[in-house]
DNA sequence: CGAATGTCAGAAGCACTGACATTG
DNA sequence: CCAATGTCAGTGATTCTGACATTC
């Protein structure tokens, strides 16, 4: 199989695009008390849903210890809270608290005013596109992270 | 101006491949003893560059403090010299050591079976539509971070 | 003197591994 | 007993701001 060395490779582009964007967003996101890393999070326990911290952690991808410092920062800075699980005296359920949940639709409307915006002279169709050929790149690395973890 | 409300949101997704991407390439490369932050630094410095800490600094789009730790990892791994600039007594040079220049092939090549590896499935022309477009949402992303600066 | 180059100190967020207690 | 849930401790890389010395 022949390489692919004359053309371009989008694979730096995409780290460039990720950490500037973060940047960008947190600096948003800051008047609320949210950041973009809570955003998994946030998204996963809006409207009132209450999940246990290895669940957030799989939705996230990230380890338990990684998620339960990001949760022991949100609980700190009032954004949820951890309820003990009645039928489950191991777990705890975390739920986003009633000021959280006020402040959710104004950040919402700036991420998707900013998100516009980082996609402004794209045609609808061109966003379509683009999406479906990161998944198609998304699902190669999950792949290629689930080859890492057999070996 | 319409939101794009029903239209998939390819953002969130660019920050989950950077991550997923980095913990595997850092995986690939540590056998090197590269690591996929240093990459702009490896790029600009090959063949013999030898460039000041402000130019890296610019060049990979952080502040000068964030480069000067990156490159004291990398001086203490062996990786860069630090050699005084004769033309500017403030300034040291930095350049690749004999050794890591060593390393960069055998790097390289990893780096790009990874990347082909990552963009399986795409035919040349999406690889090609794919850099485009990211390439454009990264001209937008920059133009907000100046805004940013501005205000 | 003002601007550039760099260092140092401090802080915060992110992410991991390994060890451990508790509970199902 | 094994598996799941969670915590604790430690480590490391990333990134920033603010203060400062040195030199152009």
């Amino acid at each position: 199989m022949p390489t692919r060395k004359q053309l371009p490779n989008p694979i730096p582009l995409i780290g460039l695009i990720s950490r500037g964007y973060t940047r960008i967003f947190d600096a948003r996101l800051r008047q609320f008390g949210f950041a973009v890393g809570q955003i998994p999070v946030l998204v996963a326990l809006k409207g009132g849903n209450a999940l246990p911290q290895a669940e957030l952690a799989r939705l996230a991808k990230v380890e338990q210890p990684t998620m339960a410092q990001l949760l022991n920062r949100m609980e700190r800075d009032g954004i949820v809270d951890r309820i003990p699980d009645p039928a489950d005296r191991r777990s705890r359920l975390i739920s986003l608290t009633a000021e959280a949940e006020k402040r959710m639709p104004k950040a919402r409307a700036i991420m998707f005013a900013g998100s516009d915006e980082a996609l402004s002279g794209l045609s609808d169709a061109e966003v379509v596109q683009l999406f479906d050929l990161l998944q198609k790149v998304n699902a190669n690395i999950e792949k290629m992270s689930e080859q890492a973890e057999d070996a």
